[in-house]
DNA sequence: GGATCGCAGGTCGACGTCAA
DNA sequence: TTGACGTCGACCTGCGATCC
């Protein structure tokens, strides 16, 4: 059979550094290469054509049994293609030229159907958009939308929310005292109590953790905001490499606060009984109260898990019985016990 | 075995109080 | 007036016990 018999092949095809595609017919490789060439002003020589998807190099009868409008990409001598994963590092690099994919996403968006691909734009859009190098209100106020007027920063309201769910903490230790039936044993647990508010408004209810302007040894986050889940109680790590940061805008800030401050040993099903038990037992004296309070308050017990990764079951992680008792003289701040 | 309930783990916003 | 702090109630989810 003569090359003139054969039929055209219809492909598409494009360059290195253009997304734009060209549709063109060509009867074999070796022609497809010339007018490719031709078309994106690339030297022959040392240029071949390769698939768009994985990169595959062309050879002649490969190319006869491509199908029609098989997406493919021209390169020079000195360039290399590794296919849709090369678009998908571009995207991964888009820094400061984001504008132009977020307009470009907010297109496909609007008119796409399929709730699978709206859902894969949606959280395209939701991790792009991203303003978390501002920190007054006045440069993000869609940030602050529904947030009280008093907070002029977002490290400030991160800082209060974190207070509040530490203060929460205290309440449900401080409420904990209604179970206690022995007077005396509830008049001892309540200046333990005293004695935990005392320290948690010296350490300014460890807002730090959620504060991105906090060194980094207090912090739970990168000085961008960059919170990394820290695993199940039970594992070391997050399988899943969940990671949010909440500054970088509100819808983020919003699912933030689906992330837990998880007590690996358990405050109430644990650590309340425990230390109720050691007060039983010993003078409240003799008892290690630093010990129980960075179990309470500190994230020597504390974990920052997506809720995915917060196992709601009992954690059957029991208090170090070494650690209960005190041995030597105790810390300054909890004299007043 | 499935439905229901209580308890435990959390979160949030609204509101009141108080001091600077 | 403002910000810090405390309280309260509402809400969610998961687990285990109990009941039918």
């Amino acid at each position: 059979m003569s090359g003139l018999s054969k039929k055209n092949k219809i492909v598409k095809i494009r360059s290195l550094n253009e997304t734009k595609k060209y549709g063109m017919a060509a009867t074999n490789l070796k022609e497809l290469l010339k007018k490719g060439c031709k078309l994106f002003q690339i030297p022959p020589f040392g240029s071949r054509i390769c698939l768009y998807e994985d990169g595959t190099e062309l050879t002649e009868d490969y190319f006869q049994c491509l199908p029609d409008n098989a997406e493919l990409v021209l390169l020079a001598m000195d360039e290399s293609w590794t296919g849709f994963v090369f678009d998908m590092s571009l995207l991964l690099n888009t820094g400061r030229n984001s504008g132009l994919i977020i307009d470009a996403a907010k297109g496909l968006l609007s008119e796409e159907q399929s709730p699978k691909r709206r859902k894969l734009l949606g959280d395209l859009l939701l991790h792009i958009e991203d303003n978390s190098e501002t920190e007054n209100r006045s440069d993000d106020e869609d940030w602050f939308q529904g947030i009280d007027v008093r907070f002029k920063t977002k490290s400030a309201y991160m800082r209060y929310n974190c207070e509040s769910r530490i203060r929460g903490y205290m309440k449900e230790v401080d409420s904990y005292a209604q179970t206690i039936q022995k007077p005396k044993l509830k008049d001892q647990y309540r200046k333990i109590v005293e004695c935990f508010v005392m320290q948690l408004k010296s350490d300014k209810y460890n807002g730090c953790y959620f504060n991105r302007t906090e060194k980094e040894h207090e912090r739970l986050c990168t000085k961008e905001g960059w919170f990394t889940c820290q695993g199940a109680f039970d594992q070391d790590e997050c399988k899943s490499l969940h990671s949010i940061n909440p500054y970088g805008n509100r819808e983020s800030g919003i699912l933030f606060s689906t992330w837990n401050l998880d007590h690996r040993i358990e405050k109430k099903r644990t650590v309340l009984p425990a230390l109720v038990e050691a007060l039983h037992n010993h003078k409240n004296s003799n008892i290690n109260l630093d010990y129980f309070y960075n179990l309470l308050f500190t994230r020597e017990n504390l974990k920052l898990v997506h809720i995915v990764c917060h196992k709601k079951g009992a954690h059957d992680l029991l208090c170090d019985q070494k650690k209960i008792y005190q041995k030597g003289k105790r810390k300054v701040f909890l004299v007043c016990c």
